[in-house]
DNA sequence: AACTATTTATAAGA
DNA sequence: TTCTTATAAATAGTT
């Protein structure tokens, strides 16, 4: 484009390469902006360095706001010229194949997730900062109530365990003296009698040291 | 840019509007792709046009493909930025056995119900351990939302202030050479005339300071 | 990071 | 939308 016009194809010289990566990259992201401002356009913007690095852009909101408003345009399909749809306005006709049953159930989540806003929020559909804030404290404050629950549940869980587990302790001590027991009186016939095979008696089931 | 440079501001004549969106969209897009095949960097970008009509490019692979690589980076970490995820994906492994979706969708509702009469009940209705972890995962999923949410409209508001501020600047900068241009004049006025009245004839145009 | 000669993009008009 | 054209902006090569 300058100084010598170039091909279009990828710069070989890594150096090279690199600084142009720079310049173009900025002088894109502007363009974006421009076209954003100037078109009131909303736009997103992805770009990964042949290293991997992620560099974004998004124009207006959020870039996980794009994204979400990108797969509801994909897969409702306002491609050709309709606004963005919401969840309801694509609620399906009726419809038995599991994959439609899918879809309406996770509509249903999804409405279930509103409700819980709409209830913390004062009937209102869309929140304000000031509610956004006040929803975020009373989940933060259920996250560790459901915590703590668990905590419960967990540590009743360990309890009941280490009982278990001393109930067993005592049973393998038993069956350990049992075993000594019984050990000593083969010995002691052994001792009696003078010929002897003997064997090891000693067979001490493994599973017994599993504590 | 041409034939009279222009100012960075939305365009207010709709038809010049769209024309420009058309044009620049092109360059726009020409520019992604030519600093992709240069750089040898993956791009993906998404265009809402204020109509809500669609655009998108994605320089290699797929639109999906990039929002998976985004996704993954920005919760993982190689780029800078923090993690919001979208709807249920988090939520659930991907399960592409739509009657085992539909089953574990359906316990995913059941559980919710029994959350928010949980929640709601002051924490006496009985969850088990599973049931707590999924609902714990269900509240950190939305308290992302509201996170999200709370970003955007604090975007939105900086965003307006900064509008508000440009217009501001222009005001100010207009009503200077407005000042300056009568100074003039009444110095001309002085220098011309010995004797003088001299009046400031500084007539503002109210709209100005209509904020 | 700067500079600058050129190429590219594009605003306005048709 | 597309073409033309004068001019602004971007940028390749260089320092």
């Amino acid at each position: 484009m300058v100084r010598g016009k170039i091909q279009l194809r990828r710069i070989e010289n890594p150096v090279h390469r690199q600084v142009t990566f720079c310049k173009r990259r900025t002088g894109f992201l502007k363009k974006a902006k421009e076209l954003s401002v100037l078109c009131d356009a909303e736009i997103g913007v992805v770009i990964f360095s042949p290293q991997g690095k992620l560099f974004e852009l998004a124009t207006k909101g959020t870039m996980e706001g794009m994204i979400d408003k990108y797969m509801k345009c994909t897969s409702g399909g306002c491609g050709s010229s309709s606004a963005t749809f919401t969840a309801q306005e694509q609620l399906q006709p009726p419809n038995h194949d599991p994959k439609d049953e899918v879809n309406v159930l996770k509509k249903e989540i999804e409405m279930l997730q509103k409700g819980i806003r709409y209830m913390f929020g004062g009937g209102n559909g869309a929140m304000n900062l000031e509610e956004l804030l006040l929803l975020e404290k009373h989940l933060v404050y259920w996250i560790s109530q459901i915590r703590s629950a668990k905590m419960e549940i967990m540590l009743q869980e360990i309890q009941s365990l280490r009982n278990k587990e001393g109930v067993l302790k005592n049973a393998n001590k038993y069956l350990l003296d049992k075993i000594e027991e019984n050990n000593n009186s083969i010995l002691d016939a052994n001792f009696a009698t003078v010929e002897t095979n003997y064997s090891y008696p000693l067979a001490m089931p493994s599973e017994i040291f599993q504590f």
